[in-house]
DNA sequence: AGCACGCCGACT
DNA sequence: GTCGGCGTGCTC
């Protein structure tokens, strides 16, 4: 053993086990049986902790050293039960890839990557039941408090409340410990029950009798197009076969024998998707397979769902898979329908509703192969599919794309990833594309294909731009535009339908006080409180509450009353002006009941209201054809953010909402008002010019250095002491502008600075901004970030509780 | 997540 | 003094 030192190979794992504390790698020796078998991305088993337990684990990456102490290290046992599953390592490559690219812990990138992981036990929901008599509660109630057993009394007080609870409640929120529940299970006082539950996935789905689609020239075009795409891709992953060359030298290559070794499990999988996927190198994730990534710009009507059903089609018939991805909320159930004609019970849906449990049940019968395709929001870029063919992102340019919690990926960037490792295609579709696609569109990175008539006919709406400053001045204190009001009747005379559009952001009914002006704000978030329908003062970030204040908190002047301009208010204007017409609202409030949301639009869908006023949720991917004028009250509330996406941002609402009217046989008309009126985002909207909008918006973000033009990252930092918070980013400031110096890489740094938001729950907020135009420059600004802040935990106790996060490109602002 | 360790109040 | 439970910290 000793003469063989070098030799040895060590691997770098990640412990499956959810806890903080153990969100790090940990270096284990490989038998020299396994020597070249294990590589990274396999599922391990290993021994961990005191005692040596045997854990599953992940293996991030191989080495020939180690700094520990060798007799610190031990030794993996053995691969994992379908360790060397391909499903299962491609999804760990895309972890890595991810924690790289976004910084993030390997664990959330495994969690989020692996839905087996993300729900660990998912079979095993423990639940704590209470099996004491009466008698013996009271005994044992008595006794621990004699005895000062504190957190058996908690526990069982508790108990006595709720006989029965989850177990993780338990641990979590009450702090007993497990070893104190399993003392109490002994003294018979309770029960453990592991409850192993299998759910039956999406039952009722279409009988499969495909509705034969006649596309236009203009759509079979795309289809075809994409389709030879497809073909290519696919034959060069045949082509790149196991003969593409290691740049890793002999001991990678070693690795890659070992792995098709593997082969001869008995694994139909892994069988196939060898030859086609052992071009792209796991270890360096470089390939040179680029995707091809084709973006269909088609106004609202166009007939993209059509084109996104015949492109999975014949990617289905082609033997691969197909993921196709849908903003959050509007999985319509005309859509839902479609895909169900066309596709039969072999495509399942996966969307917020379903619980973890059943989430990972759709996802194990793709890995069965049971469906070719799902539908469903980002989270479904990660289902196990073996071979995926093609990844459709339907309205890509959609802020729910991009994942709010670590890791900050964009699905976007994830699915040419995917794609890259499957050799798949990528297809983009919008009516208003995000500037980034657009960009690369306009590089000649993507294909552009453009679908510019309306299938439904109709004409595009003629929009009208009203300047309410001139309202005002003209003595209109209404929200409503005199040219809104009488379109509005008209309307409601000739038996025809409005929509009016209430821009979220900005309409949050906050409190002031009209005597010295004073604003209520929450006492553990800087933001103003909003009013809620009863009165009640809420904040929006924490869920703070408090009862209506009748009196100025400052100045004790009764003139203190909530600015009102919520949907709620306009619905009741509405009323008041028309009082026959009747009227659907949309908003946070009326949608909070499950299925709500479906029935309001149904109903205004079935002509059972003449107006349906509401927020963002209105306009997304709804279809009445009745629909002949459309109202957008305060069209510009969200351009005054410091936001650079701002304009992006309300030119895309905008448009959307006007793609609302006129989409039946009547033409359609659009109000939009505003107190900007000259602004191009509204101008460019009005005159449904895209590329004009396109030109301008770009040239500022050249200007600006902001993407797509520019990459940008946001290193956000937040403690409950405020100097600790902008010490840290401090710190990472003069670290950054060190960098600089030293390379002279062209980065712009900015900040420290408070974040928009500068306490949530207690918690302030700095952020730092490094800008450069290439993205590898900034990983490596935040590689470096991350070693720093690493040091300074150990150094410095103060920053134990500092949350750092990064996020690159981002869509929100901090 | 689980297990060992040190700390603390209650008893032979 | 020891016993036993509780909270904290570590696990390659």
């Amino acid at each position: 053993m000793a003469e063989k030192e070098a030799a040895k190979v060590y691997a770098e794992v990640i412990i499956d086990i959810s806890h903080r504390s153990v969100d790090h790698p940990f270096t284990y020796r490989i038998p020299e049986g396994l020597c070249g078998i294990i590589h990274p991305g396999m599922r391990v088993e290993v021994p961990f902790g005191k005692g040596s337990t045997v854990r599953k684990g992940y293996v991030l990456a191989v080495s020939r050293t180690c700094v520990l102490p060798d007799s610190r290290v031990k030794e993996i046992i053995g691969l994992a039960e379908e360790g060397g599953d391909r499903e299962e390592t491609d999804a760990v490559h895309l972890a890595l890839w991810m924690k790289e690219r976004y910084g993030s812990t390997a664990i959330l990138a495994l969690r989020t990557v692996l839905p087996a992981m993300k729900s660990a036990r998912p079979l095993e929901q423990k639940t704590v039941i209470l099996t004491a008599g009466e008698e013996q509660i009271r005994d044992s109630l008595s006794l621990f408090e004699r005895t000062h057993q504190v957190a058996r009394l908690r526990l069982l007080r508790s108990l006595v409340e709720t006989p029965e609870q989850p177990y993780s409640l338990i641990t979590e929120k009450l702090h007993v410990t497990s070893a104190t529940v399993r003392a109490m299970e002994q003294a018979g006082l309770l029960h453990v029950h592991a409850t192993a539950s299998l759910r039956n996935p999406v039952a009722g789905a279409g009988d499969g009798r495909a509705d034969s689609l006649v596309l236009s020239p203009e759509q079979q075009a795309i289809v075809d197009h994409v389709l030879q795409d497809a073909d290519e891709s696919f034959r060069t992953g045949v082509e790149a076969g196991d003969g593409v060359p290691e740049p890793d030298g002999e001991s990678t290559t070693s690795v890659q024998h070992g792995w098709a070794d593997r082969k001869t499990i008995p694994d139909r999988r892994s069988e196939e998707r060898s030859a086609g996927t052992a071009g792209d190198n796991p270890e360096t994730g470089q390939s040179p397979f680029v995707p091809r990534v084709s973006l269909i710009h088609g106004i609202t009507g166009s007939g993209k769902t059509e084109v996104y059903i015949k492109i999975i089609e014949g990617i289905v018939a082609r033997g691969r898979q197909a993921v196709m991805l849908i903003p959050e909320i509007s999985l319509t159930y005309q859509t839902l329908i479609r895909f169900y004609r066309h596709f039969g019970n072999r495509v399942s849906v996966v969307n917020s509703t379903l619980s973890a449990g059943e989430r990972a049940d759709q996802f194990e019968r793709a890995r069965r192969g049971e469906i070719d395709v799902i539908i469903g929001p980002r989270s479904a870029l990660f289902t196990p599919f073996r071979h995926i063919g093609v990844i459709v992102i339907d309205e890509e340019h959609e802020p729910s794309y991009k994942n709010e919690a670590m890791p900050k990926y964009h699905a976007r960037e994830v699915a040419i990833e995917i794609a890259r490792m499957h050799h798949a295609v990528v297809v983009l579709g919008s009516a208003t594309p995000s500037l980034e696609s657009y960009y690369h569109a306009e590089r000649g990175d993507y294909r552009r294909y453009i679908l510019s008539r309306r299938l439904t006919g109709g004409a595009l709406p003629s929009v009208h731009i009203c300047d309410m400053r001139a309202e005002m001045k003209a003595g209109n204190r209404s929200i409503f535009s005199e040219q809104l009001q009488s379109l509005l009747e008209q309307r409601l005379n000739a038996g025809e339908q409005s929509m009016l559009f209430l821009n979220r952001r900005g309409v949050m009914g906050f409190v002031s006080c009209r005597a010295c002006g004073h604003v209520m704000k929450c006492p553990h978030c800087d933001v103003a409180l909003t009013q809620h329908a009863g009165g009640k003062l809420v904040c929006h970030y924490c869920g703070y509450t408090q009862p209506e204040v009748r009196v100025c908190p400052v100045c004790g002047s009764p003139y203190i009353a909530g600015f009102r301009a919520g949907t709620e208010q306009v619905e009741q204007l509405v009323k008041k002006m028309y009082p026959t017409a009747r009227v659907l609202r949309m908003d946070a409030d009326t949608t909070a009941r499950k299925g709500s949301y479906e029935k309001i639009l149904s109903d205004f869908a079935n002509e059972e209201a003449d107006i349906l006023i509401g927020t963002q949720m209105i306009v997304k991917g709804h279809d009445f054809p009745k629909v002949t004028l459309v109202g957008i009250l305060l069209a510009d509330l969200s351009l005054g953010s410091s936001d650079y996406r701002a304009a992006e941002r309300t030119f895309q609402l905008l448009t959307q909402a006007a793609g609302r009217a006129g989409r039946g046989e009547r033409p359609g008309e659009v109000v939009i008002q505003t107190y900007e009126p000259d602004h191009y985002a509204i101008r460019y909207a009005a005159a449904q010019d895209y590329r004009g909008f396109y030109e301008e918006e770009i040239q500022y973000r050249r200007l600006m250095c902001y993407p797509p033009v520019w990459h940008m990252m946001a290193v956000q930092v937040q403690d409950r002491d405020e100097d600790t918070a902008l010490l840290l980013a401090g710190e990472f400031r003069r670290l950054c502008d060190g960098m600089e110096k030293n390379v002279s890489d062209g980065s712009i740094i900015i900040g420290p600075a408070a974040a928009q938001i500068s306490r949530i729950r207690d918690y302030y907020r700095y952020a730092v901004y490094v800008k450069n135009e290439k993205y590898d420059k900034l990983v490596r600004y935040k590689d470096r970030m991350e070693e720093r802040w690493e040091e300074l935990i150990r150094s410095e106790p103060r920053f134990r509780g500092t949350q750092v996060q990064f996020d690159f490109d981002p869509v929100n602002p901090y």
